[in-house]
DNA sequence: TTCTTTTCTTATCAATTGATAAGTGAACCC
DNA sequence: GGGTTCACTTATCAATTGATAAGAAAAGAA
């Protein structure tokens, strides 16, 4: 089964603001395909990068190293969504943390001078940059109040709620690691769950 | 001992970028300082605000109310620093957080129309713009490590570090639900940390 | 002042989570 | 096929954290 991919792109642009036919021409036009086997680096911390990026296809994460070398996933990304945007993960173009496919992903990237360029002429793409900057800032809120005061199982069940079926489909270690929990007690509380 | 108001709107803007004579000196005449008492609200949730502040003195934090009423804290505010800017903490101008003030406080505020008007003409104050939204996402990265793989101890010495002394001055019980702990536990861990 | 209220501490016990190690099963390599 | 590695589970025990209640100290009110 083939995925269309311009239509996935025209579908992220619309689940943000209304789009004309025109304007989604013009993006596709900006930009190009990338796909990544699972494993690979998309971009990495401290290094420069200069692109926006939709996750048209598969799942991917991003994550920090810590002075152990430890990874922590600090986000999942599933298909059919933007990269948190280029001014948001970078300063001065250098990164602030690591992208990796968890799953062979394809990406649709556009240089960041081209969509700004874009942005400056067209309002539909100013009004979609500014909802996907609030769409952030909501789930910045709500992770905070998730890590403070909700317990590691409550963690799990908001999980599952907005990544239904991930569970099966990328490493529990990963999962565990953006959950702040051990890998084992998220085996444990998977176990502890499956009893009721 | 009286406080020079001008100047530390000046150490605020000179602690992000270079900023000339001309540009404070323009600042300063966009806007009116705002005195609260300790515990009055600067704005709440889900109201309407337009403005950017300055905090110039006093202790201010920003929480949001769960549905069981209860009050969490999710950033602290000491005196000489911006708050959360405006696009950051609003959803067309419509606050996602609460800010109250924990001791007397006085900020300078600006109508968010005429800070953007100002941004638009002057590069220093794009500049600083931009600065504080990089130290935003900075601390926001910061605390996506400190709450996911630190234990409760190691936050309250990450918070005694970057806010040294307040312990004295505001509740613990603000200090306690900013760190996801509860009052008991905290008051533990204070115990713990004097004996050694 | 005295009384009341609030804030913080301490104690006890239960629940959660982590550390370590061993076991199981699947995937991969030769 | 056998053997190895990797991912996940399970078990045991220790450490951390929460819930509840009671006590001590500080702040406010009359």
């Amino acid at each position: 089964m083939a995925v269309n991919y311009n239509e996935r792109i025209e579908y992220i642009l619309k689940d943000y603001t209304a789009i004309s036919p025109a304007t989604l021409t013009t993006v596709i036009q900006s930009g190009t395909l990338a796909s990544y086997k699972r494993g690979e680096t998309v971009f990495l911390q401290k290094k420069y990068n200069a692109f926006e990026y939709f996750l048209l296809e598969g799942i991917a994460h991003r994550y920090n190293v810590d002075e152990e070398s430890q990874m922590l996933t600090t986000g999942i990304y599933i298909e059919k969504n933007v990269i948190t945007p280029h001014f948001a993960r970078t300063i001065n173009s250098i990164s602030i943390f690591s992208l990796q496919a968890l799953t062979d992903c394809t990406f649709f990237k556009i240089p960041i001078g081209a969509f700004d360029a874009l942005r400056l002429q067209n309002e539909q793409l100013r009004a979609f940059g500014q909802r996907v900057v609030e769409r952030e800032f909501i789930q910045h809120l709500n992770y905070e109040a998730l890590f403070r005061s909700y317990t590691a199982k409550d963690r799990l069940l908001f999980f599952r709620q907005h990544y239904p079926a991930l569970e099966n489909l990328i490493p529990h270690t990963v999962i565990a690691s953006f959950l702040g929990i051990t890998p084992v007690s998220f085996s444990r509380l998977r176990n502890e769950l499956t009893k009721n």
